[in-house]
Parts: C-alpha cells; sequence; structure tokens
RNA sequence: GGCGCUAUGGUCAAGCGGUUAAGACGUCGCCCUCUCAAGGCGAAAUGGCGGGUUCGAUUCCCGCUAGCGCUACCA
C-alpha cells in the first residue's frame, strides 16, 4: 500500500458511548485530519448479546455532535465494506478456512465446564490458569465422536512455542512478549461468530489501516493479534497505545464518578467544542503554554509525539472551565438556545413564547451567560426572575433590613423608581447613586437592603441588571413583601 | 499467580543530563466590588522509595513498591 495514514474507530455498540472511546475516536480524527489520511468507522459488533443497533446510532450521533466525520465506514460506505463485523463474517471464515488447513489453528471441543475444571486445577497448583492445549491433536476419531454428541466446537488459534513477539507501539516504544505465556486462544466461538482478537486483525490488514491508535487496556492483546498477521501473512500496522482516563479514585472511569458518557455531558447542557477539547488535554499536551484550542488548532498542532504514556485522571473541575470559556463566546442566541431545554425543565418557560414575553425570557438567561459552565446550571443562577415567593436565606440576610437606615433607602427607592423615564441599568444605577448621595450611606448599606429585600439573599446578580428584569411593579411589591415579613414599617 | 504498561504538586501536565522544575484547573491570600461570579496580582512540588552510571539525574539503568491493564466462546 501507499503511505496514506488510514486509521480507524472500531468501537462496540453495546452501551453509552463512553467518554474515553471519544477520546480514542478524536486521537484517530486529529491524526487523520492532521495528515490528510482517512478515518474510518467499524463496528465492532461481534458480541451478539450485548450489541444493539440503538447503541450503534447513539455512538454515531455522539460523534457527528462532537464535530467528527469519517471517510469510509458504516453508512457512508467505502471501498473495504461491509463496515460491520458481523457482515463480514464469510471474510473470517475463509481465513479461518486456511488457517484451519495449514494447521495453524484447530477446532476445541471442551465444554465450559471443563474449561473451568482445567483453569482451577490450574489454579490450585498455583499456575498460570490457561488452556493447556487439550484439543491440540484430536484424532478423527474423537473429533467424530464429539460431533456425534452433537457438541459444537470453538476455532483455537495454535500458539507457537518460544518465540518473542514485538509489538512497535507509537508511544509505548517497542515491547516485547513471550509467546509461552499465551495459551491457545479462540478465534471463533462456537455459534460461528469470530472474537474480538480475531476479526480485528483480518479487518485492520484488510481495510488496509496504517495506524492501529487504540487505548491501552488493549496492549496485552496485540501479541496475540500479531501472531494472526503472521499467520495470514498479513503485515502490520503501527501502533498506538493511549492510556486510559481513570476516575477521582485512580480507578476506571464509571457510573459511580459521575457521568461517563457522552451524551450525559449533551443532555447536561456542555458544548462540543468545551469536550473536544478537555478530551484532547487527556494525554496529550501541545508544543506551547495553549489550554483552549480550537478544532482547527487542535489539527494543526495534534501529534502522536506528544501523546503521554501516563493514564490521566479525569478533573470535572477542569472540564468545566474550559467549556465555561466557550460558553462565555456563544452569542446570545446560541446560549438562549443551549439554556432551553433546561430553562423548560426547570418550569420557567415552555418554548412556545414569543414576542414581548419571549424577548424578556431571553434577557433573563443573557445574565446568567458568563456565570456558569454548562447549561444545566442557568436555571439556578436565574431562580430570582421567577420566584416572588422567597424566604430571607438565614438569619444574617434578615438582620440586614433591620438597620435603622434601611427605612429611608427602601422608602426613597420605591418613591423614585416609578419616577424613572427609562427603566434600564444605567438608570437604576443613577438611582442607586442619588439614594446614596442623599442618604451620605455607604454603597453596601445602599444595596444590601435592596437585595435582601429583593431576593432574601446576601448574594446574586448586579442589582442594576435585575430592577429592570423584574421591572417596577415586582420590584415595589417583592420589597414591601420582604420589609412586612421582617416586621419594618416605613 | 503470570505477563505488560505507568510513576513530576490535589488534578491535567512541560521538561528529553546542568533550569529559580513551565503553564493550566482547583485551593489559599490580596486587589477590584453592594454581594457572588468574572477579572487582576501573588503563594504553595526536590520529583513514589532504594541502589547504580556520571563531575552532575526529575531526566539513563536496575530493584522494590504502588496503580492500572491483559490473562473470557467481552470487546
Amino acid at each position: 500500500m501507499c503511505n496514506e495514514v488510514r486509521v480507524r474507530f472500531a468501537p462496540s455498540p453495546t452501551g453509552p458511548f463512553h467518554i474515553g472511546g471519544a477520546r480514542s475516536a478524536l486521537f484517530n480524527w486529529l491524526l487523520a485530519r492532521k495528515t490528510g489520511g482517512k478515518l474510518i468507522l467499524r463496528i465492532e459488533d461481534t458480541d451478539l448479546e450485548r450489541s444493539s443497533r440503538e447503541s450503534e446510532e447513539n455512538i454515531k450521533a455522539a460523534l457527528k455532535w462532537l464535530g467528527m466525520d469519517w471517510d469510509e465506514g458504516v453508512d457512508v460506505g467505502g471501498p473495504y465494506g461491509p463496515y460491520r463485523q458481523t457482515e463480514r463474517l464469510e471474510l473470517y471464515k475463509k481465513y479461518t478456512d486456511q488457517l484451519l488447513a495449514e494447521g495453524k489453528a484447530y477446532y476445541c471441543y471442551c465444554t465450559d465446564e471443563e474449561l473451568e475444571e482445567e483453569r482451577q486445577a490450574l489454579v490450585k497448583e498455583g499456575k498460570m490458569p490457561r488452556y493447556m492445549g487439550k484439543c491440540r491433536d484430536l484424532t478423527p476419531e474423537q473429533i467424530a465422536a464429539y460431533e456425534a454428541e452433537g457438541r459444537k466446537p470453538t476455532v483455537r488459534f495454535r500458539v507457537p512455542a518460544d518465540q518473542q513477539i514485538l509489538v512497535r507501539d507509537l508511544v509505548r516504544g517497542d515491547v516485547v512478549f513471550d509467546s509461552n505465556g499465551i495459551g491457545d486462544f479462540v478465534i471463533v466461538k462456537s455459534d460461528g461468530i469470530p472474537t474480538y482478537n480475531y476479526a480485528v486483525v483480518i479487518d485492520d490488514a484488510s481495510m488496509h489501516i496504517s495506524h492501529v491508535i487504540r487505548a491501552e487496556e488493549h496492549l496485552s492483546n496485540t501479541p496475540r493479534q500479531c501472531l494472526i498477521y503472521d499467520a495470514l501473512g498479513f503485515e502490520k500496522p503501527v501502533f498506538g497505545h493511549i492510556s486510559l482516563i481513570l476516575g477521582k479514585d485512580h480507578t476506571k472511569m464509571s457510573k459511580r464518578h459521575g457521568a461517563t458518557s457522552v451524551d450525559q455531558y449533551r443532555q447536561l447542557g456542555y458544548l462540543p467544542a468545551g469536550i473536544d477539547n478537555f478530551l484532547a488535554l487527556l494525554g496529550w499536551a501541545p508544543n506551547s503554554e495553549q489550554e483552549l484550542f480550537t478544532i482547527e488548532e487542535l489539527i494543526q498542532e495534534f501529534s502522536m509525539e506528544r501523546v503521554a504514556k501516563n493514564p490521566a485522571v479525569f478533573d470535572i473541575d477542569k472540564l468545566n472551565w474550559i467549556n465555561q470559556q466557550y460558553m462565555r463566546q456563544l452569542d446570545a442566541e446560541a446560549f438562549f438556545e443551549i439554556a432551553k431545554p433546561h430553562m423548560i425543565e426547570a418550569g420557567y418557560m415552555t418554548g412556545e413564547e414569543e414576542g414581548e414575553k419571549l424577548a424578556w425570557l431571553k434577557k433573563v438567561v443573557a445574565t446568567a451567560k458568563d456565570h456558569v459552565a454548562f447549561g444545566a446550571q442557568i436555571p439556578a443562577c436565574v431562580e430570582m426572575y421567577f420566584n416572588d415567593e422567597f424566604d430571607f436565606e438565614n438569619e444574617e440576610a434578615a438582620e440586614v433590613l433591620k438597620a435603622e437606615t434601611v427605612p429611608t433607602v427602601i422608602g426613597m427607592l420605591l418613591e423614585e423608581l416609578p419616577k424613572l423615564e427609562v427603566l434600564d441599568g444605567a438608570a437604576v444605577k443613577g438611582l442607586f447613586k442619588t439614594i446614596q448621595k442623599t442618604t451620605k450611606l455607604k454603597g453596601k448599606d445602599v444595596f444590601m437592603p435592596i437585595r435582601v429585600a429583593l431576593t432574601g439573599n446576601q448574594h446574586g446578580p448586579e442589582l442594576a441588571e435585575m430592577v429592570p428584569l423584574l421591572g417596577i411593579e415586582r420590584t415595589g411589591n417583592r420589597v414591601k413583601a420582604s420589609l412586612a415579613k421582617a416586621g419594618i414599617t416605613l
């Protein structure tokens, strides 16, 4: 083949699309785009029990959402299809027959029970539990007997003894394995479906994959695959095993660590650009101090040479920070679209609004823009615009209203507010300044009582931003209600 | 148990024999400010442990330890 870079992403459609899978996909995609090569999307669905079309669709949707596309593979086709393993059974069979004929593989009639027994016995002796080759040299008579019993055989690969297997790995360097540590492994299950370690070789070879970039968990399986490459006379690709993504407790990411699937992050209102940026920085570092990268910049900067060997802990705080940077870059319209599903879920809008009401919602949502890391945080951030009935957050807040000067301040506010010609931030700010000047009070003594009376809280967005959005009437009502609750009379 | 990979601050990490050991997230402090957030400034690591090689090691080698992975008719 030529020197074209051909990489692949080959997920198993067996559940939610994991964030670690997304990172593998991203590295492959970046490498393909960087080099002008091709990315192939292949579906490894040989686990009939757990694979589902729904899961495959979910993976493809997630990849697209993250901004990744593929040049060959399911849906788009290509010269080396089909791209779903269950649709390539004939191809595998052809090679299996060849291996069988050459004596490089053999039928194994052992049952699960027999295998388990053998394993237990070995463990008891303190030996390595592995298949000892019981069916390696069955006579035709024995085979006939098993067949007569109705036993369905698996096909095992005959692992040669005393062989040093070299795996050339882009990120780990050369790794050597001893074939004596590998038992004859199953390449075709009793139902005729090939196993992962077998199908992956035939597929990668027949699809002319030049670089196999995948998660580190596959490194120990690679010598098995190399054996098959050799047995079939295939040329081996270059491997690149990228480290695993760990949870906060340094164990493999699982549900216990919070959201682990791409879809969950999408639903929480994270941005694809944020996820991509974060994932790229997990196990890869640029040759600069830059932290924020557009997808184009990632393509520009990416290189396998700068991929780290050590496993990386998934740090949600960093993801949040990165995503927040992208949230802030959004224009008002895009931000509102992100907010919408969460606002609807919170019951703050229906999605049917139009005209003035919609315009008001947009303004309200816009106030959250610089303050949230992801979409799901938006409702809590604008909660005070929707809840006129509130309690003081604590005793301290209630205490603020007991100050001597409060009636004067609030009184002035209630009197002057309706007189404003235009109700906007500048006007409200001006009014506050006037109150401050006439009462000769410190800013805090003016703002804090108003804030507490208006929201019940001592914290929150800028008052000058809130009042215009609340309007004169609601501002008045809320303030009066709070004073009454605190037992203050004007 | 065997084999393999990995090991720089809480986290992501730069560094590829001689550096004041970058930068970012997070944390803490200060400034700004009605508050929170944002923003600005600043603080905190002697490099898992023990040997070796070298004039000199975080950087190279070995051992130990730890974490993870593989050892499936799961991928």
